[in-house]
DNA sequence: CGTTGATTTGACCAGTTGGTCAAACCAAGA
DNA sequence: TCTTGGTTTGACCAACTGGTCAAATCAACG
């Protein structure tokens, strides 16, 4: 019989776990001390400790939920929908994720830049499964003729690629534009490219 | 009057910076430690600190090296070539670069995931005159007709996310396309996307 | 108000970190 | 062979790391 949570500890876990996004996804896990989000949520070290056993564990529980979001906008690509509508859907449902979560495209992006350690099985399993499966579905659309015969997996990669890139190299992105706000044009860009790319 | 450095300092200082390329590409300038390159470079931890006065020292002789290859290939794109050609050639480019030095790449996206730190100036200043030179070129390509009308800026950025990626995710393509080896794939892939994008 | 359980913290610990230094070692030319 | 200057290292240090713990503090309910 777990006992529900307090007013407390719904505050302090949320600010612990939003504290670690800022500092891991800027410095990966072992770039970031507990310190360094102890301050970011406003909290003690100790105190930090008495919500999330370990660095570890606060690390985990982000990746933990960042996987779910991470991998229900492909799902939602519909084999029955119209082939270039759903994956220029699906393109600027990752751009808007990019741009609304950047600090989670980071932490991904850290997570795998270091060799994947603690996502690489779901990647093998759950994400390989799953990318399979809407790439056969592209592959159906291609050999239908609905869209142009283009390899399905790197397709989706493209999309990852692409969108993932405005989050993760935001820094560079804004000092190349200058003033110019990144994402009207990029959204732009990504829909006449996949029209072009996949009309027959 | 400086002296010409010996055999053993030639030898000893590219296996450091080669094991610091190593370790700083994978874990961040925060993440690594000298006990983990020395140990990659296989000499003590005094005995780097002969050769390079600082972990800084290291990371930045890195990052020189790395930038001054890191612009050429675009820096190549020819405003008198033929400009389809030379946009896919300077994709091929980056996409063979991804292949044979995704370490560099690699210590690059972590460098910039972090924010940029130690080159946010060169970014600043040498990358963005550098894209906005090309992307006028690109943009004179298209107001004379010989390409479609995309915006240039994004179009070179998505040169970089895509070819990038193919280093950077390293670990998730080839999680999810089990034995298949992504770069031949993926060439092909990159040839046909710019062509269908680039044909007026 | 008093009590009880949740919350917070200062003091502390052992291991690791970047970096120093004097002493030892070694290669090669005289 | 001896000398000299480049090279290597063990011992060491102060600061920082993740984590512990007992004691203090707080919130809320009867």
């Amino acid at each position: 019989m777990t006992k529900p949570p307090t007013r407390i500890q719904l505050r302090n876990r949320t600010a612990i776990l939003d504290a670690g996004l800022d500092v891991f996804s800027k410095y990966g896990f072992r770039g970031s001390t507990l310190d360094q989000i102890a301050q970011a949520a406003g909290l003690s070290k100790p105190n930090l400790l008495y919500y999330f056993p370990s660095k570890e564990a606060i690390h985990t529980a982000l990746l933990e939920r960042l996987l779910e979001n991470w991998l229900a906008p492909l799902q939602a690509l519909d084999p029955k929908g119209d082939p270039v509508r759903e994956i220029v859907d699906y393109a600027r449902r990752k751009l808007t994720l990019s741009q609304n979560y950047p600090r989670e495209s980071r932490l991904f992006a850290n997570e795998i830049l270091q060799g994947a350690p603690r996502i690489y099985d779901t990647l093998r399993t759950d994400l390989k499964t799953m990318v399979d499966g809407k790439a056969a579905i592209i592959k159906g659309w291609a050999q239908a003729g609905q869209i142009a015969d283009i390899d399905p997996h790197h397709l989706i990669f493209s999309i990852w690629a692409l969108t993932q890139h405005y989050a993760d190299f935001d820094v560079q992105v804004r000092a190349v534009l200058g003033d110019k706000p990144p994402y009207d044009g990029a959204a732009v860009f990504l829909d006449t490219l996949y029209e072009k790319l996949l009309r027959p």
